[in-house]
DNA sequence: AATTGCATTTTTAAAATTAAAAAAGCTAAT
DNA sequence: ATTAGCTTTTTTAATTTTAAAAATGCAATT
């Protein structure tokens, strides 16, 4: 008797096959391979580190939509098609979790939420079933904005309940940041920096004002995480992605002003050049200064400030 | 048919009541109470934060064990034998699961877990139901040292498998520590910094060489995270306990010299000056300072220098 | 009036079962 | 010789069931 849960098409999962279509129609249209192109499921499969099955349930999903065509005993060939399509669009973009996962982050932050809950108070509010509300639970957990109380429940942290939370996590990447710069392992690519570079100049040429909200984080999210993780040091790179993750839910909430972005290209540019040059004091100097200004052109962060920086 | 579980005693669950046993026991003696004091239930389950069913529980323990005694319809009291036993050795401290906790990060360090496993691998190594293994993975994956592979599998990364990783913890605390102590929320009672001094002054007379590793590797982590969340910041905090958490597992791998912990309790107690009159510029300096001691103390990490430090 | 002791209810965790997804293996076609 | 197509096996996730632990409620006792 399946009346309860018809809604729900099949099982969950981690749906790698989803995921994997979406990143092999990425690669056709990044490349660009050119129709014809023949799709080999197993250098795929190598090179995504996964088994043909997968690979081949994503072929199934791109030809239902038209990026790969179907050729039997010979496999599956890039489309004409696959590059006039929006696949992005097609393709399935956050699932149940995530969106009950924003929801928390928004509820929280606008103080819907109480501050402490039990795990039925969250499957009711949230519609999840008990599996759900574990793994939602356990993921907020992992960011550190929600603990465990003694006996039951959970209990919000000060994380995202404190005011001045989005200034808390740039102090901390002022102290993180330039240290990372002269880390004794830094180490990075003139291609690395290059494709970051790159990436910047398309912003100023104009994707400032025509691309997604989220595309304009990411850049900045990247270009950061980039040069830490050329440092090396895997835990400061560990803080900065945590920290990352939850400046997100923050930020998502109030972005408006592009302007400021064309600022802050160019400051991503100019670190670019010193790091170029190897002048990583500079680097680290200018990097610091960096995050001190786009701390302050948060329009709910500079009202918090009382004249007494500290840089 | 219960013949296959047999030997595992009960459910394990997150065994709430023998964690409050420990504490009250630990409050007996800390306060002292003196003999014959009422223990309220209901108070303790306030302070606790839970109910009075779990306070109830680790009454009957500590009555086993000869810390209280039981009167009908009046309740709990304090024995005279409360404060002679050696209690922490009767209360279970560690369990299975953090046994395997340790064996999978010794091992680790040793070199003789291959990078990636299998979930059943990690069950059949050591000794873990499905349910065990997956809060372990889970937990370690939290911990950040361990990540899961597209498909099956998991990774451990190099977290703890790059050589200098004690070095690049350092580093990082390098960074963090000395800025905490220049937030500006930062504030801490005078009452906190008594208690931390006592401790390093109970070191100094002699606990250096009497106190277990155990405890030694503790007081250090109190006095650098209670200082961490003197500063508000709680992003800073996170990633402290996060850095030290995974430092204890190479730590005690090696903890044998005990004559560098009276260098690093006066350093301390030097903090502690320093921060009670509000000179936190100089705090700042000095604890970057210690921290750059203290990593050099390390034998293992001496070695890996080249005479060019960065500070 | 407050607290214990006990019964009841609620909440969560574990175990067992079931099913889906991924990996591996093998045969036939190119 | 390599790759596709299919089958089998392995691995993991979801579901269901069961039971333990914690919270709650209330009468009896101090």
């Amino acid at each position: 008797m399946n009346t309860r849960k018809a809604g729900r098409q099949g099982r969950g999962k981690s749906d790698l096959k989803s995921k994997l279509a979406a990143q092999i129609a990425n690669h056709i249209q990044e490349r660009p391979l050119s129709a014809g192109t023949h799709m080999s499921a197993q250098i795929l499969a190598d090179q995504m580190g996964t088994s043909r099955s997968p690979i081949h349930a994503a072929f199934l999903i791109l030809a239902e939509m038209g990026v790969l065509r179907h050729e039997t005993n010979r496999g599956f060939f890039v489309t004409e098609a696959a590059h006039e399509a929006r696949l992005s669009e097609q393709l399935p973009s956050r699932d149940h979790l995530s969106d009950a996962y924003f929801a928390v982050a928004d509820q929280l932050l606008d103080g819907d939420l109480p501050s402490t809950m039990s795990e039925v108070a969250f499957r009711d509010r949230f519609g999840l079933t008990q599996v759900e509300a574990r793994s939602l639970l356990s993921q907020i957990q992992k960011e550190g904005w929600i603990e465990r109380r003694p006996g039951y429940g959970w209990e919000f942290n000060e994380m995202l309940r404190t005011p001045d939370a989005l200034a808390q996590t740039y102090r901390m990447r002022q102290a993180l940041e330039p240290a990372a710069l002269l880390e004794p392992g830094f180490s990075i690519s003139a291609e690395t920096l290059d494709r970051l570079a790159a990436t910047e100049r398309d912003f100023l040429n104009g994707e400032i004002e025509t691309a997604s909200a989220e595309k304009l984080y990411q850049r900045g999210v990247t270009f950061h995480e980039t040069l830490m993780q050329a440092s090396g040091n895997r835990y400061m790179l560990d803080a900065l992605r945590r920290v990352n993750q939850i400046r997100r839910l923050i930020v998502y909430r109030s972005m408006v002003d592009r302007k400021r972005y064309y600022k802050q290209s160019q400051e991503h540019l100019e670190i670019i050049q010193l790091v170029r040059r190897g002048a990583m004091n500079e680097a680290a100097v200018f990097m610091r200064h960096h995050l001190s200004n786009v701390m302050l052109n948060h329009e709910e962060i500079a009202p918090l400030l009382h004249g007494a920086g500290n840089g």
